[in-house]
DNA sequence: ACAAAAGTGTTTTGTCTACACCCATGC
DNA sequence: GCATGGGTGTAGACAAAACACTTTTGT
């Protein structure tokens, strides 16, 4: 450990020192649907279960380069180095778990992070590394090493929370979207209806939200829709959407009542 | 460190190990402003600076208890255990900061806690320990050691979105507490005005917030207000308040323009 | 009596929702 | 032409800001 000679600026012998993990919880939308990035564990613990892609944090590094280097390496997934701003991708810190009586092998600390991406498939699914692959939330309940499952949780949660005031539901998507596109991020994340004529009506509405492009996109049927950009000079961590986009009030969210 | 004779199961020699601090960003309300915690350094590094009260992590104990020892060691404050759940004391976390650039002695990792607290004065302030002691918020420029700076800008950030939507602006008030107090929580930590009015309304008829005592408070000039309390049974770490109680809109909150 | 603060009623203003309706394309 | 989805207009429900007004105390 880097302490130096001078007593007086020494760690102090009795401080403990703890190996620390990063966790990844990587949410893309396919088909419609919230997916997670999970990886089969070769290594015990929890040999053969399934987990968040992680692993140790190594001296020099810092938290956010663990992360990606660690998506890489049991994934394939390159994050963009900018990915913590403005951009399609979003990577986020979710909290810190631990360090006890979360890991057999004794206290580790874990910081866990939120990474939105849009869809894509896999490079080298089921190559030499262990099989990485999405699935949906909700579908995991094959129980997930570690507490993975709690911050899976509360990955989903701030995800669900954070698009209703910013414009970070945009990460889910492609560099030019359509609002249907889009709407089809919140229906997803949130699991619900969204009213595609309000939403149209509020998406473009917002200041600082949508740029248009001028060209048109997709192929189906029916009138061919706008393509949209994410406003320029926007950090979409930061910035905050007013009037913000509410998911419709569901009973579960409501304070209880006395 | 706990590590298992099990080769297949013990933490990988290549792993980093870290020093892990924690950090407390206490807040409170007093005389109509927000608060914040300082305590005055007697060790290197950054010794006669001000900081955020904290330390080091030890072994075996979990990061909210540390958050706890070190704030009742160096100012004498001791939280009450129940602060993470019901209760006028609220203890979260906030987030981790670190390991590299942040502390001259080397790569140390930080776990930040926001604690909301009500107003009462420091026992054995200016004893022998560091002196701990109150200052109000935008008046800390005195640089604050570490990146300290920056994790109490965190914080009040977060106390401010988060009396939106949940109850615990009540953790600044004592157990029980009227209207025109709870008011002046929202305007300190706001820092702005707001309709006496409407505000008493919509706390009032916000479900599963204030329950009334039937007893009255205040002895100053004018009619005597009631006495509330937070509604039993409500966990203000998780309740949502529905509707929310919104800051007005300042300009630097609305989205920014293209 | 007066000032001051608590608490209620009412008006005005804006926003959200629901849905009718038109537009532009593939078949 | 007709189905399909994109995009706009509009009426009613609903909530919020502004403020007049009554109530209840201290001085």
């Amino acid at each position: 450990m880097a302490r130096t000679a001078h007593a007086s600026s020494a760690v102090p012998e009795t401080a403990g020192s703890f190996p620390v993990t990063v966790d990844v919880v990587a949410l893309t939308v396919r088909a419609g649907a919230l997916h997670v990035l999970v990886v089969d564990r070769l290594l015990e613990p929890f040999r053969g279960q399934s987990a968040l892609p992680g692993g140790f944090v190594l001296p020099g590094e810092t938290l956010e380069q663990a992360a990606g280097r660690e998506l890489e390496e049991e994934t394939g997934l390159t994050v963009p180095a900018r990915a913590t701003g403005a951009g399609p991708w979003h990577l986020e810190q979710l909290r810190t778990y631990g360090p006890l009586g979360r890991d057999p092998r004794g206290p580790v600390l874990s910081v866990a992070y939120l990474l939105l991406a849009p869809a894509f498939g896999l490079p080298a699914a089921g190559g030499d590394a262990a099989e990485a692959r999405w699935v949906p939330v909700g579908e995991e309940d094959e129980r997930l090493a570690f507490d993975h499952g709690q911050i899976l949780a509360d990955g989903v949660e701030r995800a669900r929370a954070k698009i209703e005031y910013s414009p970070l539901a945009a990460a889910f998507c492609p560099p030019e979207f359509t609002v249907a596109e889009l709407r089809g991020v919140y229906e997803a994340v949130w699991g619900t209806q969204v009213d595609a004529r309000n939403f149209h009506r509020k998406a473009t509405g917002t200041p600082g939200f949508l740029e248009p492009t001028g060209r048109l996109g997709g192929g189906g049927p029916g009138r061919p829709a706008e393509l949209y950009r994410l406003a320029p000079g926007v950090d979409p961590t930061a910035a905050v959407l007013h009037p913000p986009l509410l998911r419709p009030v569901s009973p579960g969210r409501a304070a209880p009542s006395a």
